[in-house]
DNA sequence: GTAAGTGTTC
């Protein structure tokens, strides 16, 4: 055997750090060290076990470098995501600085394309297609094609991506993939199954894998879960059923879908799962409402000594929120401080709502001024908070605060700092925002508008809601609910009626999930029991829309005020997932109206169960004993909240007199003009008396409002 | 020699 091959035959044997530094020195006695071959060889070996520095070395010391070797080079520093270094090397290669080195070929473009994909590096990007089409050598492969399309899509071009696909007249697996991926990670799912539907049945390529998780996705984007079963059923067919990710998206379909049973037979039926599964899971649980499983099976993961990563943490945090439950919330917590998650801006954010959602402002608060960076999310979530504790007035200087902090809102910030203001109920602010809204061009966001929508009628101005509900010309159904929202709150169910008659009736628009809710909730305000019933049965039968515990809250809430307690039940008993404590909240509150202690007793301790620190439902239980004579229970209830240490939100009202703010809570004595103020209050129920009113004054002595007040403020409008 | 699945404010 000739020096080289034996040299040949050892680069192959090669496994370790230690035997490439001995291969190199064997290759430099040989005196083939220049040689092109072993150059590659090493500078792989080098960057596999070694170092890219060492690898580094050995290409800068090799003169007339072939394109392997370039290629072996880039390779290594895309391997470690050095991407700025991999298109500064790779520039180097194309502006040709070096006469004899080789140019790039087919294996080198999707390199280059993959780090400008990861650095957004659009312009640059153009320029390699640009160097594609220029250079002969080079051909539109697939895998320079799906290079390509994958970079105009992560970069929000899909018309240049299409234009790539539309090159090829047999487009492989990888370019159909591209495609659908494309479309469905910017939003486009429609496009996205499209493609899916085209290359099975046109193109009569089989999808693999990473086509049916994509597909999966654009079905759980749409909420479309028959297709996402078709897709589910291809992917049976196609053998791909027990893939970890593929089961995860399928997990993600059923959830978003409000498929919690199928979600959770498949989650039961799996052969390996991850923590992706197991976040999918709780998220699945929470956002349809069943809180316990939610954090039964958090815990359960715990126990199993899964470790939970921060996204698992998010979920769980959610759940608490969700159930007002501070003692689980606060045990999260210290989980994540104990895997530093709380430096994760998501983490803290969500911690925040947590703690903002269970009613601990403070908590809240004094984590938001330990976060070392804050983005528009976070201070989003405690304007938000602020305006949910009934301190909606400190939701305006968060909102400067924020402004001075150089972060500017989104859509989403302005729509919660629109709700927070609406929860003032000012004119005044309103209007000032609106202009806001205008100047800064959220004009045109429907979340926006609806908000707006929102805002006015709840200032009182339904006309002015009215006009700019009019004004909207492509009313989109996030408008049409607000406004019968809008006339809900005002008690003007017939009028809210009318506004879904004619959407329904004379708009292209359908009705959603969150549309049947303004109707029921205006239904439920204005005591209209019939035409809420017959809306509930629309929403299902007609529209096929899947209740959620909200719309299965007001139902209850629409029977139980009418004192058809029984059929309340029924509806509790037959929903699809009992745990909700909007429902349950529901029947308390029908059982306190209609002095049904026993049945006012199940569903306590039902709500006790989900959410044990919610000193409402405590508080209403109590006014059912009362009204019952239990004293004895009452008492004992009382001392329970004393020593869970649980205060009530106190309600606050807000009145505008001449631009200044004036808010106050139940007694509250602190204002200047007290005295004033309460004479009039005195005259005023002389007189209403003299009218014939009588004041309900059942439950005075029970309620618990002393002791927590919230600070007077007077601030600027 | 290519890609993909769970997360924060509604």
């Amino acid at each position: 055997m000739k020096g080289r091959e034996v040299l040949v035959n050892l680069f192959e044997a090669c496994n370790s750090g230690k035997s490439v530094a001995q291969l190199h020195s064997l290759t430099l006695k040989a005196g083939l060290a220049h040689d092109s071959f072993f150059a590659t060889k090493l500078n792989a070996l080098y960057a596999k076990y070694e170092s890219l520095g060492h690898a580094r070395k050995v290409f800068d010391e090799t003169p007339n470098r072939t394109v392997y070797l370039w290629n072996a080079t880039l390779r290594s520093y895309c391997r470690e995501n050095q991407w700025e270094e991999t298109l500064y090397l790779f520039h180097n290669m194309i502006s040709d600085s070096r006469a004899n080195d080789e140019k790039p070929d087919n294996f080198t473009i999707p390199i280059a394309l993959k780090a400008c994909t990861r650095l957004r590096a659009l312009a640059y990007g153009k320029i390699v297609h640009g160097f594609v089409k220029k250079h002969e050598k080079v051909a539109l492969d697939m895998f320079v094609g799906s290079a390509l399309i994958e970079l105009y899509s992560k970069c929000g071009q899909m018309g240049d991506a299409l234009k790539v696909f539309n090159e090829f007249s047999q487009p492989d697996v990888f370019l159909w993939t591209s495609m659908v991926t494309g479309y469905e990670q910017n939003g486009n799912p429609e496009e996205a199954l499209e493609f899916f539907s085209r290359m099975v049945m046109v193109g009569r390529v089989d999808p693999d894998r990473v086509t049916l998780v994509s597909a999966v996705s654009a079905c759980a984007q749409l909420l479309n879960f028959s297709l996402g079963s078709c897709v589910h059923g291809v992917a049976i067919r196609n053998g791909f059923n027990s893939d970890l990710s593929l089961v995860n998206s399928l997990l993600n379909l059923y959830a978003k879908t409000g498929s919690v049973k199928t979600a959770a037979s498949l989650f039961g039926k799996m052969p390996e799962k991850d923590v992706i599964s197991w976040s999918s899971m709780i998220a699945c649980y929470t956002h349809n409402g069943a809180i316990l499983e939610a954090l039964n099976l958090f815990n359960e993961m715990i126990d199993r000594g899964i470790e939970p990563n921060s996204v698992t943490v998010v979920n769980a945090l959610q759940a608490c929120a969700v159930a007002g439950n501070l003692e689980e919330g606060k045990k999260i917590h210290e989980l994540a401080t104990r895997k530093c998650f709380e430096l994760d801006i998501t983490v803290a954010t969500a911690l925040i709502d947590m703690y903002m959602k269970c009613l601990a402002p403070q908590e809240a608060f004094e984590l938001f001024k330990r976060m070392p960076k804050k983005d528009v999310v976070s201070w989003a979530a405690l304007l938000s908070g602020y305006a949910q504790n009934g301190m909606a007035y400190k939701s305006m200087g968060v909102f400067r605060n924020m402004l001075s902090d150089e972060t500017q809102p989104d859509a989403v910030a302005m729509v919660k700092l629109l709700t927070a203001c609406s929860e003032l109920g000012i004119l005044q602010q309103a209007l000032c925002l609106h202009a806001y809204v205008i100047k800064r061009a959220f004009k045109n966001n429907i979340f926006v508008g609806a908000s707006l929508i929102e805002l006015y009628s709840k200032c009182g101005s339904i006309d002015f809601a009215n006009r700019l509900f009019e004004g909207i010309k492509d009313k989109d159904v996030v408008i049409w609910s607000a406004m019968i929202a809008g006339y809900g709150v005002h008690g003007q169910g017939a009028e809210a009626l009318k506004v879904f008659d004619k959407m329904v009736k004379h708009s292209a628009v359908k009705p959603n999930d969150v549309t049947f809710l303004s109707v029921l909730s205006a239904c439920s305000h204005s005591g209209l029991v019939e035409e809420g019933i017959k809306i509930f049965n629309m929403m299902v039968r007609e529209y096929q829309l899947k209740p959620g515990p909200e719309h299965y809250g007001i139902i209850v809430d629409i029977l139980g005020r009418t004192g058809e307690l029984d059929k309340a039940m029924e509806i509790v008993e037959c929903m699809p997932n009992p745990s909700a404590p909007h429902v349950w909240g529901a029947l308390l509150g029908a059982c306190r109206i209609h002095n049904d202690t026993k049945l006012g007793e199940v569903a306590a301790k039902s709500l006790f169960l989900l959410d044990p620190n919610h000193a409402g439902y405590y508080i209403l239980l109590s006014n059912i004993y009362a009204m019952d004579n239990k004293w004895e229970h009452v008492a004992d209830l009382r001392t329970l909240i004393r020593e869970k240490g649980l205060k009530k939100m106190s309600g606050q009202s807000v009145v505008e007199a001449r631009g200044d703010i004036h808010s106050f809570v139940a007694g509250d004595r602190r204002h200047q003009d007290s005295d004033q103020i309460f004479g009039l209050l005195g005259t005023l129920e002389v007189k209403m008396r003299e009218e014939g009113y009588v004041p309900d004054v059942d439950f005075q002595q029970h309620d618990m409002h002393g002791g927590c007040f919230t600070d007077l403020k007077c601030i600027k409008a």
